[in-house]
DNA sequence: GACTAAGCGAGACGGTACGTCGCGTCTTAAA
DNA sequence: TTTAAGACGCGACGTACCGTCTCGCTTAGTC
């Protein structure tokens, strides 16, 4: 009776870890990252804007930078998209950079991404779990893209497929982090067609 | 021309503020930045490591964000190269943009860059300092190569300047701030050959 | 009788302060006012010769000069002396004002009354507290006193009890505030005498 | 030759110090001490309140601490008068006080007095100073007063003069200082009836 | 009348302490 | 056993005054 299905994991005693407080956190510290940067983040403030005590956020995240890291995380994971074959390379890519561009733009997650980007280069672990979950994600879509193009002859077989990330999210990155200027919306149309004129047969 | 008046400003009265400290203060600072982002900068350490009092630094500076943003300042003021006429479009770009890429990869820039890009979307301040001395300055540059380059007949007349800019250094910065990926000797030329392949007649 | 319900107060939650900890600043504090008066006490110091966290200090007392108020009463509080019906008025008055003088010489008081009493002037709160703790309670000692003397017939039963105070302490803190002439042990008696002769029958 | 006449001294070169100068230091300090004792005196705000350089304040007084003594030291001398001989020692005796009582009370005497105090027993050359040019003073009239009054046959040839000053000024400066009860008008007649009590013959 | 002194204003500078904010750890009582 | 509450040690913040140090201007006596 008792155990029977509960697979292997022996029954939890005392109270349980409420999930809807971790959601509770993540959500408020999403905001003061997009309000402030992660320097606008304190835990204090996560704490008293949800009432969730102090202790419990620690808990589950051994620090602030891993609290920041674990919303960029849950962005990534939330927006996540795989690219369907439309029968059309440029399609494909115009698609795949203008959702990227898009949610960069409607969501949080250009706010998070401006403050979160400086971290990144003084955290190693941060950034490698960026660079796994976020770059390399990415790069590997584009390969299926660019894998398809050039089985139907729309993109040169000598393609250099490694460049491609760059080619395309470098700009929309740099007006982001940089420039400030707008992410408007012919802008993936046009570094796709700069990329094609590149790499066409 | 210039405005008589201007040199006839009243002598000023008291001790002079010491240009070795101030030089003395922005070289702490451009290490600890480089050292540890604008998070690992502290005006407390800043204060330590030169012998320079805490109040005398924020005598010049407001607070911590305005010294590293005139940390940024100077830095980008001294590395200022203008490219000259090589009679080659080509060869022009390659120098601009490996000239930037060495300073990126061999002093602090690259590290300075990392620590504050995450302070120039909370501080809008720095941002429009950013943008007019550094962004505008680039694309002022460009501008000049791709005129020239227009006139030798080597660029296509209607090409569109304005993403010379982000076309070029995007793929730099996101390798800087996002991937990761190593700023490698060769990169400037094949920047420039995709570049080129967009714009030429 | 006693308000049944203000000991239900509901239970505290949290960690307790620590009474010790309290008790190690008061310490700390006393002997910092002692040794230099308010001018020479500073919390950065009372926090480095406890080992006790400035913020801590702070969160109990709200600034330097409510801790050094802290003190005074605490000091006072300790020292409260009732004085006993000794039979005699010459007596009881001697032994009141030799035990308060004692105090003020043998124990840090004395350091402690020099140090706050230019604070009592500039802080109203100080200086109502200082009232109602200890001038209050000491002119209270000495009605009672006054008043089993007339009983006794040993004091006039029209003597200006009022000035009694001032009488008998007056020139006591005179030396220790201004003239500085020591507070020697025939003191009590010869001051005693004098307030006698005024209020003898 | 040369020296000669030391006092005549030789004739000053250069700028004479301002006479008006150190008076409205003088002043500015007397009115920042009042308002708020020794702490409350600061030489930035004496400077920037007379317009007058910290530099020549400095230039004159070593420190804030010396310059408070010149203050109380000023306020004194002004004050000083000589009790004449009114051929009657109640008279004198009264008169004496009262003048005190009056200066203490309507000029800033009294929150000078009150904001110096504690640093009377911090700053040893400033007690010595204090207890040379006030209560010795002070004590000579009184004793002048006395001897006058002895041969008249007023006061006891046994009295203790030495305790003169302290009773008759204690009380005053036990409420100024202490208990805060005002220095009511009739009050230098009352201690001077206690006092006399005791001398009588 | 030119040549020295100070005196004086302004204000940079090295310090010390202030009182505050946030971190991450800890203890306690209630759920 | 988790949670809310909150005390605690710690490190840095930015501010207020201290007393010292240049500066350049002003004012007087002296040569």
């Amino acid at each position: 009776m008792e155990a029977a299905g509960e697979s292997v994991t022996r029954r939890q005693r005392g109270r349980q870890p409420s999930p809807a407080t971790a959601a509770a956190i993540l959500d408020a510290t999403r905001e003061l990252i997009a309000a402030g940067g992660v320097e606008g983040l304190t835990v204090e403030n996560v704490a008293a804007r949800t009432g969730i005590a102090k202790t419990t956020i620690y808990r589950r995240w051994r620090s602030k930078d891993e609290l920041a890291l674990a919303v960029l995380i849950a962005m990534v994971e939330e927006q996540a998209a795989s690219a369907s074959d439309l029968g059309d390379t440029r399609a494909e890519l115009v698609a795949f950079v203008a959702h990227a561009i898009k949610i960069l733009r409607s969501t949080l997650m250009g706010r998070v991404m401006q403050g979160l980007v400086s971290e990144l280069a003084a955290n190693p672990d941060l950034a490698q779990a960026f660079r796994d979950r976020v770059v390399a994600r990415r790069v590997q879509e584009l390969t299926w893209i660019l894998e398809r193009g050039i089985q139907r002859g729309d993109v040169r077989s000598d393609a250099d497929i490694g460049m491609a990330n760059e080619l395309l999210f470098g700009p929309v990155y740099y007006r982001l982090l940089l420039s400030g200027k707008p992410l408007e919306d012919g802008l993936a149309e046009r570094l796709v067609d700069v990329f094609l004129a590149w790499i066409q047969p």
